[in-house]
DNA sequence: CCCCATAATGTTAATGTTTAACAAAACCAA
DNA sequence: TTGGTTTTGTTAAACATTAACATTATGGGG
């Protein structure tokens, strides 16, 4: 369910991700864009089949999956494991890999800042010889809802 | 690749799991065990074809997805989300769920010690109405090796 | 000890998800 | 334009998960 500002935020991302594509001269597709749009306007975690089916019953998997891939690679959708699912909509700038609060009952994302924490963390790996590339920092449970 | 004192580790998880399921009235039965024994004396992620393969080509999937999730369920082992894969050997005692260390080269895990963290993070999460029941920090990235 | 209700496992097959492979079309640079 | 590259369409395979039901084991009450 969209929050206040969504719009503005749904425009942000898309303004954001034309301008990654441009800057680093990748393309910016119709199909992408599509799926961008859905992925975004949904303010839910969505599935590859949730995003194929959103696109119509004559789009074929590979289709979404392809833009999925291309979006997420560039960071402009995130991939949930735990879910399985693709988010938008972590509000563009910095890299918010992770730091999702997901509700198990309506798939709703919402997010919180732990930059400070992670860089905890990546210092208590490294004393395990661990190099960390990517946190999953997700925490699962329910919204006010 | 067993670290050192994983076979302390591995009878202790043993002890441990026929300890929670007499308490609980749970069935630690011959397969569940041996699914168990697998997880816990590979130190690595395995997924559920993994397990099914090590039970013998004669096992069939039901086999694995159903011993995998009473495991699972009773915390026995954890599910590793981002690697669709199950591991064990956070040395029982507490609940360690998500507070992993994942190589994506070579699929070892470790842990990392990130309690005070959680709590942290649940009330951050709090502020904005959200009620943690669990959380997954995995850090994904390179080992030693 | 036997019988019954329940739980666990075996077995077969369907379903669902993801990827491979290649053809067709769009794009961009020279 | 032309040729090489990237993207998309299409088909089908590969892979992963679950459903459904038969069979077997288990543990408690008679």
């Amino acid at each position: 369910m969209p929050h206040d500002g969504h719009h503005k935020c749904m425009a942000s991302a898309l303004a954001q991700a034309e301008q990654t594509c441009a800057v680093a001269g990748l393309r910016f597709t119709p199909l992408r864009r599509q799926v961008f749009e859905v992925i975004w306007q949904s303010h839910k975690a969505m599935t590859a089949m949730d995003v194929l089916s959103a696109l119509g019953k004559e789009a074929q998997p590979p289709t979404a999956y392809r833009a999925l891939g291309f979006l997420q690679q560039h960071g402009l959708v995130h991939y949930v494991a735990s879910l399985n699912a693709y988010v938008g909509c972590v509000c563009p700038g910095q890299d918010h890999t992770g730091q999702l609060l997901i509700c198990t009952q309506c798939r709703d994302v919402a997010e919180v800042d732990v930059t400070p924490l992670a860089n905890t963390l990546s210092q208590q790996a490294a004393k395990q010889g661990f190099r960390v590339a990517h946190n999953h920092i997700q925490l699962l449970g329910t919204c006010k809802k």
